[in-house]
DNA sequence: AAGTGGTCTAGACCACTAG
DNA sequence: TAGTGGTCTAGACCACTTC
């Protein structure tokens, strides 16, 4: 009889590594899922079974697991199981938008119900970047990107201006067609197709004048006012996704910062 | 003799409330929290203390405080205690700033050092508020404010015109003597000398051409694109303290949006 | 040495989901 | 009914701070 790997992938932890216990489980459970062991919508093990396969107590990992659920690396389902988080559930949609139309502050814990924009694509090639995508993306200048741009509208108003930069060498497979054909956001794209899950982002955010080509495709004026949001989109390991220019036309929108949504806080 | 009253002044959870027994206490710590027996940065009472005060167990009180430490209510230090956060801790110092010189995106893990601004006031006056300061502290138009107007600086450059407005009747005691003479920043008065926290905020950004009035404070041309954020700052029960529009310069920097800062995310 | 928060355990029971 | 995650307990031991 061949020898047969333990069918969850799991290592005890037995070499007491850095930190405490429930970190070093943790480590263990995120390298399974990087490992692509269970892809995005997939449930893992139960608790019960990971903790044994690990040896440690299930405390302990549900400790582990809670940071996991933090980051949005997985999701909990009580009577059903944990499961690898994947983008196009509905709680992810708005973790990378935050356009609004303008309106007061939330009066105590009202929730605004959000529109999802409609995303027409403007311009899809395979060019050589530039130095700020170089940059950002850590390639080197020259090196081919895909370069995306989208119009992006709001109750029929075309509000968005979105340029997004990716490496060519990390989507090879890309084509525009399968960009098109796409069924969900291009974040569910990136994690469908090429196995890629954006975790977090940075956002940088300055105004500046319209340009000739962001005028033309909102139809606003040239040299008008506008918001841009400077975007770095970041996998497993602080890894470089997308880098993403969205203009915003804030006539009669807001760029809503996150911090505004939830009782949540850094950790500091 | 007199009877006296627990000194902790914490009730034992009796009546099964709503929800888990973990967020009662919660309450019950929230409650004696905001009813000012403890000040900021006093220490609260030990946890075996507490627990045994309320009658749970030590896993469900430091269930309880975590959530206070998430939400920046207490800080908890190994080996002294549990306080309640007060503003000018230094790691409260960047949670409500978040003005950056332009640079790249940070590489890694790698901690930027930030650099707190120069606040200098140029205005400072009670009046009666506007439609949309009304709006935003709820309270009715006309009401008086006082409104203060500050210019910070990074590394001796005006960068931001910020444009305070806080409900006059809630800060009665306030004289522009007491605000020049502050140690510390503004949150950290509110705090101390009013005994209001302020624990999380709202923020809108967008672009906008810049006013005659701020072209001045900041030595722009007038007509300059600018960044405007308008940030609602809360206090405990989501009530509204501060109305704030910030106009930043963003030729040379920019507004850092807080999901870039560490792998938080909202809890959904 | 004494007191604090931080980690870890082993197990009981509850709430929810599915067949 | 069986399996899952969610809550709660009681206690042991560790790491850090202060005296």
């Amino acid at each position: 009889m061949r020898y047969r790997p333990a069918p969850h992938g799991l290592q005890p932890i037995a070499a007491s590594g850095p930190g405490p216990l429930f970190r070093q489980a943790r480590r263990e459970l995120q390298r399974v899922i990087e490992s692509g062991r269970y892809g995005p919508g997939e449930a893992l093990p139960s608790e019960t079974v990971i903790a044994q396969a690990m040896g440690v107590s299930i405390g302990t990992l549900r400790k582990a697991v809670d940071e996991l659920v933090h980051e949005n690396i997985l999701v909990r389902r009580q009577g059903k199981g944990t499961f690898v988080a994947q983008h196009n559930d509905a709680r992810f949609l708005f973790q990378f938008f935050h356009v609004e139309p303008r309106g007061e502050f939330p009066t105590q814990g009202e929730i605004r119900e959000q529109e999802y924009p409609q995303v027409d694509c403007v311009g899809f090639a395979r060019v050589r970047s530039d130095e700020a995508e170089a940059a950002a993306l850590r390639i080197n200048r020259g090196d081919p990107v895909w370069r995306i741009d989208n119009r992006l509208s709001l109750g029929g108003r075309a509000v968005v201006h979105d340029r997004i930069a990716i490496s060519a060498a990390l989507f090879s497979r890309l084509t525009e067609r399968l960009y098109l054909e796409r069924t969900g956001t291009i974040y569910s794209l990136y994690q469908t197709e090429f196995g890629i899950t954006v975790l977090r982002a940075h956002e940088r955010a300055r105004a500046n004048a319209s340009t000739r080509e962001t005028a033309r495709i909102l139809g606003v004026a040239e040299g008008m006012p506008m918001l841009e949001v400077h975007r770095l989109a970041l996998t497993f390991g602080d890894k470089p996704v997308e880098y993403r220019v969205s203009t915003i036309n804030t006539a009669a929108h807001d760029y809503v910062s996150l911090l505004a949504k939830r009782g949540q806080v850094m950790s500091g």
